[in-house]
DNA sequence: ACACTAACCTGCAAGC
DNA sequence: TGCTTGCAGGTTAGTG
């Protein structure tokens, strides 16, 4: 599910239930997540006020009375607002009370997320490039950190210290938008080039958050709405499929154990 | 500094 | 039908 936009989608969607509420109750099931949940944040954090929820690169945080919960949806994880007399589902992990009389409710069958507490700032965000969707990113970036790698661009693009947010599918789709070979090594790619593509992973990005992200299997935002992005989608998952702008067929390769799809037509 | 692998988990689909 | 294998949206710790 989550990648950038369905982050935001999610952020956006259980943000006006659960901002300036007070946490009645926190309860853990499972613990065991990609870190274990922080020990005692029921007690850390029962009767603070969530002051404002914000987003860094794939992290939802909550801003509390004192510190902050940092949040990862990692590979299947989902927020979602419930009664609170609603069933417990199977990966149902973590359950927040709140004081209008809902709950937030955090489901996470592979476990790959987290929930984490602290008072200063997350480690995990200490190292982190520049937001995809801001100013700071832009082609001359793209351009400068890649003079020294000779890796391929597409995971390039998609390291945390270059920039955050890319995953695999809108990394994929930028690609292809780009007409750059998800292969090509990013050293040997020009400035021209990289404005272009820089200028395509905004645009991916900003698409899918306005169609409310892409759902893949059984994907829905906090509103148990799916995201309509994925029929916009013209690379990712269509190997073997026509190219939608030259019909030719479309190849696929793996990069950093990713499955990586491309026009090798359009895409040189 | 960079590049690559393995690891954390479960569920599902494809193949035998 | 049932078992095995491989793959899936992410990130980082460790190795060379």
């Amino acid at each position: 599910m989550p990648e950038l936009p369905e982050v935001e989608t999610t952020l956006r969607g259980i943000a006006p239930f659960v901002e300036h509420q007070k946490i009645v109750d926190l309860t853990v099931r499972q613990p065991r997540l990609r870190w274990p949940v922080t020990e005692n944040i029921q007690d850390i954090v029962r009767g603070q006020n969530i002051r404002q929820l914000t987003r860094r690169a794939k992290y939802i945080l909550l801003g509390l009375d004192k510190g902050s919960i940092l949040i990862h949806l990692g590979m299947s994880g989902s927020l979602r607002i419930v009664e609170p007399s609603e069933d417990w589902r199977k990966h149902d992990h973590i359950e927040m009370q709140l004081n209008n009389n809902q709950a937030l409710r955090y489901h996470d069958p592979r476990r790959f997320g987290c929930w984490l507490w602290s008072h200063t700032e997350h480690a995990q965000l200490s190292h982190l490039g520049p937001e995809p969707l801001s100013n700071e990113f832009d082609g001359d970036r793209l351009y400068s950190a890649s003079r020294s790698r000779k890796m391929a661009v597409k995971p390039f693009i998609m390291t945390n210290s270059v920039v955050v947010g890319v995953g695999n599918i809108y990394a994929t789709e930028a690609l292809f938008r780009s007409g750059i070979r998800p292969d090509r090594a990013a050293c040997k790619i020009s400035k021209k080039r990289y404005d272009v593509l820089a200028k395509n992973i905004k645009g991916v990005l900003a698409a899918a958050i306005h169609q409310g992200g892409t759902t893949l299997r059984d994907f829905v935002n906090s509103d148990g709405q799916p995201g309509y992005f994925q029929q916009s989608l013209d690379a990712y998952g269509r190997a073997g499929k026509p190219c939608k702008l030259c019909k030719t067929s479309l190849k696929e390769l793996r990069l950093g154990q990713r499955s990586s799809v491309f026009c090798p037509k359009c895409q040189t």
